[in-house]
DNA sequence: GTGAAAGCGCTAACAC
DNA sequence: GTGTTAGCGCTTTCAC
């Protein structure tokens, strides 16, 4: 192994001077720089990150807590995943995965060790048992997600409430005068998880300051489900011309349904999904929809989690705007026949 | 912070003593333990990480690998990795998450610096880039998938090449005679992945020496691809009676595809699945499949990894062999019409 | 602008 | 069965 002193001896300088060359940490002339340079090149130094740990109490590790959960769509937790380690990787730290599984025990044990030195929380529930600990914890933590009370948190998400305004005030600008939520699955609501609560209270709420007839109803991921489910919104809603989904695994399944049972898009039934732009776009009909900027998320998350490492005061709360970008699956409400 | 000479004092005992009560490392009368174990607890001491990895040079981390490839389907991908941080948890380890995107750079970072003591690589090419570099590197590494050339590696999977053979063998033996093996994506194939091309290598194999018919189709992972699919293989393969289907995302749109051309399952077309088998127990129709063990695959990577990493040889290869499960999704072949 | 040296908290020889 | 102590490789004062 190469070690800070090999790297001195090799370019005649203090075993400091090549800490301070890597940390930047005070000026160092131009000259003694590029031999410092030249030789970790040469040598292939790379620093020992434990020792580098025990001695700045800083281990450039964090955490991620992904979620286990049944109901979620692993892909879109996928992408948040995905864009944290990028995020992270930018800013030179590594990222340690755990699971939901090992709960509160699992984030102490990775703080109080000093393995992480900071976590990032995916899967916030309104009444999360994870909560009262992040908040005592004296290391910096960002949510992906709101819980009910997020006062002295950092939480970052897209803003569902609005996004569920949003899809509901576009179908009443389309003239749609009956409209409907297929949501999450019942499991999801169930555990009080905030996004679709908020979507719904959204949705709902904009729905009824347009006078629209609306309902909500969850869905679960299958087709089969899809199916049954288009089957009774037609039977109980007659008059219903605008559907917003908000699931993305049963979103293609849920258009095949209504046309299968002659409802054609966009002429009979519009359609505004709340997923992934990519996914959106590549569907069989393009769907209007409310992107979920899970990239964008995960960024946002880490910046904030390295600016309060570095002591930097950050938002409570960062909700993002939602962008609806129409496609071909929503139109005008046409004239009763 | 706590340090072990805290709990030292707190129990009246030197801090090597309190090491050997944490790792067992010699034997330490029953009393010392009790009150090194109190003290412990009592103060809620945790080894600091970097330091237990700069005395030891063991960092209880290891790195997995996780593809970001089009094509492969993600919900199995995160089975494995969960599986791995369970396992490794199990054993006292740490996950580092790396995204394939960093290569072999990535690889040589954490090693380097000792952030991680091993390494777990999933989603391996036949000819993979990486390979020279594991085999070259003096960290214990362990692949999930087989490349062409697996010597000297420890490389761990379903044996793909059997479970193609055991699917077409089940279908001769229910007597069809002309068969379809329904695939990965065409980007899958093209970039050499060892599970998609032994699949078909087994699954042509056996057909040949039953006599059988055979074909093999990569199918993108769409309802829509499905039903161009099903269209195409009906029209060119007039006889077909029994498929294989390697593909999650397709398995059930290509079952409806088939049904809404008017073949009944299993009445008309046998299906045997290559997926996880809790996902073909809740299909529409239960198919029968050869279950992808994930969590099997995942902890034998992590097992493997750990004996590795305490000296001991492990076999170059591991293949766990297929089981087939019955279910509702085949029959033997109807007498013609 | 650079160097010397004191730890960071732990493990594991070496002693007894 | 237990204690003493010399490092592990790095960062960061303090000194010049």
């Amino acid at each position: 192994m190469v070690r800070i002193t090999d790297v001195a001896r090799c370019a005649g300088v203090s075993p400091s001077t090549v800490s301070y060359v890597l940390s930047g940490k005070r000026s160092i002339s131009a000259e003694t720089r590029r031999r410092v340079e030249a030789s970790i090149r040469e040598l292939g130094y790379r620093p020992h990150a434990g020792a580098r740990a025990l001695a700045s109490s800083r281990s450039n590790v964090l955490a991620l807590v992904m979620p286990l959960h049944s109901g979620i769509h692993v892909p879109v937790q996928m992408r948040f995943a995905v864009s944290v380690v990028t995020t992270a990787r930018a800013h030179d730290h590594d990222v340690l995965l755990l699971t939901q599984e090992e709960g509160e025990e699992g984030l102490r044990r990775v703080t109080d060790s000093a393995l992480a030195d900071g976590l990032v929380v995916m899967d916030v529930q309104m009444r999360d048992a994870r909560i009262p600990f992040l908040r005592a914890l004296d290391r910096p933590s960002v949510l992906i997600g709101f819980p009910a009370e997020a006062e002295g948190l950092t939480c970052v998400d897209l803003d569902f409430t609005a996004t569920g305004e949003v899809c509901a005030e576009r179908l009443a600008l389309l003239g749609h005068r009956s409209v409907a939520l297929i949501g999450s699955p019942p499991e999801v609501y169930a555990r009080g998880t905030g996004f679709a609560q908020r979507t719904a209270a959204g949705f709902t709420a904009a729905a009824r300051r347009y006078g629209l007839a609306s309902t909500v109803l969850p869905c679960a991921p299958s087709a089969e489900a899809a199916g049954t489910l288009v089957e009774r919104l037609l039977r109980e809603r007659p008059g219903l011309s605008g559907v917003v989904v908000h699931n993305e695994p049963a979103l293609e399944p849920l258009m095949e349904a209504f046309q299968r049972a002659g409802m054609r898009i966009p002429e009979d039934l519009s359609v505004v999904a709340v997923c992934p732009d990519d996914l959106a776009e590549r569907a069989a009909i393009p769907v209007t929809s409310v992107g979920v900027p899970a990239a964008e998320v995960g960024e946002r998350a880490v910046e904030l989690l390295m600016a309060k490492q570095q002591g930097q005061r950050v938002p409570d709360a960062t909700l993002l705007p939602p962008r609806l970008t129409e496609r071909a699956s929503t139109a005008p409400r046409a004239a009763a026949p």
